[in-house]
DNA sequence: CTGAAAGCGCTTACAG
DNA sequence: CTGAAAGCGCTTACAG
């Protein structure tokens, strides 16, 4: 045998060879040990009803798996059955707290059904948005909640047109689709009420701290609306990224150019932290001085001093809904039924810091 | 990447087409477009090299793969490779921050050796945690690295018996194992440490608000041992897990008891930030009448008012190893070696909550 | 250079 | 009731 010299993982030895000196008992062991066929073992392992397996094989066979430790390889199942009884949540950024309140919200729902859970970070780039789309394609998962930047309906639907079960979340209303379902809020109507609050409160000079990617755009478009329906100039502030720090950087550089308004809506909620710390930095008081406002409520908002103001989606219910949506289109009778847009109610919390 | 078109033959209708159509196209597929063999088809699309396969031919199976939007199915590679190129984070809570950063510096390592990142929340219950294993048994990943309150060392490792790679995060100096590394940091060291530095900041009346899963226990201890070493008396608080909203329970529990301390030392972040909220609820003001110390250094931490006192083990780096480490194992040179401790620093960071 | 064939571990018609 | 056999999509020795 001549070892082809390749990057292909099988042809790293250390493991090929330790998983072969550990082999895990299969049901063909379960068989050999017990006399009776492979068929009859995959059988009753898998409790097929109404068993045509005798009382006194199905008795031997339980012993024998369990004295083996008999586990089913999933890969050997699933290549059969193309089914995993797994769900998947990709999202962009796990440290971003909105994210785990969605899966947390995801996984319960799930769980229940019977479905184990998956996470996936995309990081929120194109290239790794790529790669999460690859994995989905190779059949990892029954279904999957998906939280794009990037990514095109065309990409998405190639990518699992091997009948995985999709729903997407979205920042505006979207077009209907065949191919899945659908879950949003309309952002630019949060973030046109969230502008018209300010408005009510006697701001008159308020600016956007926002970010070109994801659902910024939307949340800008319901802010211009605002401010020119009351005869306001719009003034947007575009940061990086919707991090914490990249929120402070941009503040701070709007502080620098000499910012003389009276609030700051932040796009999301760790862009308002940072544009909060970087107003107390350059001795702003807050709400007196500067009001600010965020969006997501992450449940960090609550606990900030002063606490945020924001707008809550209530994750943890879109995420429950989000898995409940999937199991029925895989379990349920609807299961072929073209997808929908559902829209989830938004909800403005006023707390201190506007 | 480009997209590639339906395979849909518009002049072949009727049912049987179109399911043939949804159907993801194999290496079959792509030998009966080429009139060559499945095997040539597998050694062009796996770069299988010294190459026995003539240029001619390598072109048309990229070209038909390429047309048709030929995806490897992973299941059917694994089943027969034993390896999935994928790790998997295996943690107690994704919505304490503490663990995405874990995983944030994992994916980065997991990332650059070629591997994609799976990530399961177990939720911290023992239930949830057999079912992280028997995902594990499955063989879905080739490594793991996992964080378990009530998974025991024997239990582990039948589940990864396999050839799974394993690194556990342990919350003390762990026995060594032949079976997979370990990685910790001394919590005791590190919670003695802390309340060392309450104790010389004059502090003698130093409550611990502590839980009794995962690392509580161990952090208790070096309460204790530096409480018993001043000669002062220690009291311990149990709240019923690490989250904030326990911490906030807690600790007006204790105050409703009419707490005397000066001093509240949380075993987590979380805890101590439900502690700090408690405490404001109930008129006192933080560092002047209770200083209050935390655990984890989450990025939240330093943006409270005040910002929280706490001890930092740099997660980011600790999932960078961690990462490093079952790479290492699975393409290394050192695939076999036996199983190693490795200890890792922790760090005081004093703010201004104490 | 190329393809026929075995086999990874499993499910599921099908024939005795 | 029971087992032989086909097949899921792939990798990889092996024979021409």
């Amino acid at each position: 045998m001549k070892k082809p010299r390749s990057e292909s993982p099988a042809s790293v030895p250390g493991a090929a060879a330790r998983a072969k000196a550990r082999r895990r008992p299969t049901q063909r062991d379960i068989a050999l040990a017990t006399g009776l066929s492979q068929t009859a073992v995959s059988l009753v392992l898998n409790g097929v009803e109404p068993s045509s397996v005798s009382d006194d094989a199905r008795q031997r066979i339980q012993q024998a798996a369990e004295k083996l430790g008999y586990v089913p390889n999933r890969m050997a199942r699933n290549l059969q059955s193309a089914r995993t009884r797994t769900l998947a949540c990709i999202v962009p950024d796990l440290t971003n707290p909105t994210y785990p309140a969605l899966i947390r919200g995801f996984q319960t729902a799930a769980d229940a059904a019977g479905y184990d859970t998956m996470i996936f970070d995309t990081d929120g780039t194109p290239e790794r948005e790529q790669r999460a789309l690859q994995w989905l394609s190779q059949g990892h998962v029954d279904g999957v909640m998906a939280v794009f930047f990037h990514v095109a309906e065309a990409e998405l639907k190639t990518a699992t047109r091997g009948g995985t079960a999709v729903v997407r979340l979205e920042s505006q209303r979207p077009r209907a689709s065949r191919d899945f379902d659908k879950i949003y809020i309309n952002n630019a109507a949060a973030a046109q009420a969230m502008t018209q609050a300010l408005i009510r409160k006697g701001h008159q000079r308020i600016a956007m701290l926002s970010c070109a990617i994801g659902p910024g755009a939307e949340r800008q478009r319901g802010y211009q609306a605002a401010m020119n329906e009351a005869g306001l100039k719009p003034q947007i502030v575009r940061a990086e990224d919707f991090t914490q720090a990249d929120g402070a950087r941009a503040m701070a550089a709007l502080l620098k150019t000499g910012f003389e308004g009276s609030a700051v809506f932040a796009a999301n909620d760790l862009l308002a932290i940072g544009a909060m710390s970087a107003l107390v930095a350059f001795g702003r008081r807050i709400p007196d001085d500067v009001a600010v406002a965020g969006f997501d409520d992450i449940p960090l908002a609550q606990l900030l001093q002063p606490a945020l103001t924001t707008v809550s989606r209530n994750e943890l219910a879109i995420g429950r809904f989000a898995a409940e949506l999937l199991v029925q289109r895989l379990d349920g009778p609807d299961a072929g039924r073209p997808g929908q847009g559902f829209e989830r109610p938004f909800e403005l919390v006023m707390r201190e810091s506007a």
